[in-house]
Order: C-alpha cells, then sequence, then structure tokens
DNA sequence: CTTTTTTGAAGACTATAGTCCGTGGACTTA
DNA sequence: TAAGTCCACGGACTATAGTCTTCAAAAAAG
C-alpha cells in the first residue's frame, strides 16, 4: 500500500466521522470535490498545506492524519 | 508565519541536528540539493511523500514533522 | 418503483512541486 | 594565495498538484 493510498483512506474515514459528504468536505476547506475524490483513491499527493486545509474542518491536528497514515503503513 | 516557512525551520533544525548539509541530505532522500534549500526558506511546499522521504534520513517520524511544524505556527 | 444525493471518472486546463544547470559569496583550512 | 565546503539564488525545464466541466452510475431515501 503506498504512502497516498494509506493518506486517502485516512481521510476517508475522518470525513465519514465528521459526517461530510466529498462536496462538503471540498467546500469546507476551499478545495475542489473532484479533487477529494482523487486524493480519497490515492490518486494525488497533497502538499503539507493542503493536509492542513483538510484537518481543518475534520477537527483534528494535522499531523494526526500523518501519524494514521503511517499506521496504517506498518 | 506561514506553514511553508514554519516546516522550512523545523527541517533545517532536524538536518543540522543530525549533520547532514542540504546536499547530503539531498542525496539520502533522492531529492535536489537546491529543492532543499528551497523548502527551507519556505519557498516550496513538499507532498506528503517528501514529508515521508526526508522523515527517514531524519531518523524521526513523518508526523513528528507536522507536529513540531504546528508548535512553531502557534 | 421514482427522486435525490453522492461519488467515480474522463478530459482539458492552470499553478506549482521538483530537477538540473549554473554563479557567486561566506567561511574555513592550508 | 589558493582550495574546499556550504549555501542562497536564478533560469529553464519536466512532472504533477489542483481546478473546472461534464456524464453516468451507485446508493440512499422517499
Amino acid at each position: 500500500m503506498s504512502i497516498e493510498e494509506a493518506f486517502g483512506q485516512v481521510l476517508k474515514e475522518e470525513r465519514i466521522r465528521m459526517k461530510f459528504s466529498q462536496e462538503g468536505l471540498a467546500h469546507s476547506c476551499d478545495l475542489d470535490r473532484t479533487y477529494i475524490s482523487l486524493i480519497e483513491r490515492g490518486k494525488r499527493k497533497p502538499t503539507i498545506n493542503t493536509v492542513f486545509a483538510l484537518a481543518k474542518p475534520l477537527e483534528v491536528s494535522p499531523h494526526i492524519l500523518l501519524k494514521k497514515t503511517e499506521e496504517l503503513l506498518r
């Protein structure tokens, strides 16, 4: 499993936990809906700034998203 | 202070802690030496995969780099 | 069933991450 | 004087992050 696939899985879990649709999350962090879809499917490697943007509406610290990603990769 | 400036400062601290030159670190994580310089000066926003690549030779978990970045931003 | 919401996916595009070439300056050691 | 190391910085480039539009299909929900 690649880093981006693991991150995508983490993002999807956190998004669903907060009861966001992809479109709702996209609006909340000012990103495109199709891009959220791409990230969740492991097709994109977001920058650190995008990770910070995603973390905010998910009400989680950015580094926690990476920590969960690392745990999936073990 | 921007996210990328904070990350650059963290990267530089960790690199110096491990006694790497920019070029040494670049070779260790298969990146360009001028790109390491750009990151440290806050001129680039690395992807999550690049963060993972940088973390390895620095012998620190990727999420720790983000955690330290968040701490600098508070 | 029908209707609505949500998501996958393709294509064309713009912005920027990341590479590769170089120059020159600050600093050290010989 | 050099000669070596380290780094800031520029320019030109390639690869890919991220946008925008659209269509269709899965999946809820009524």
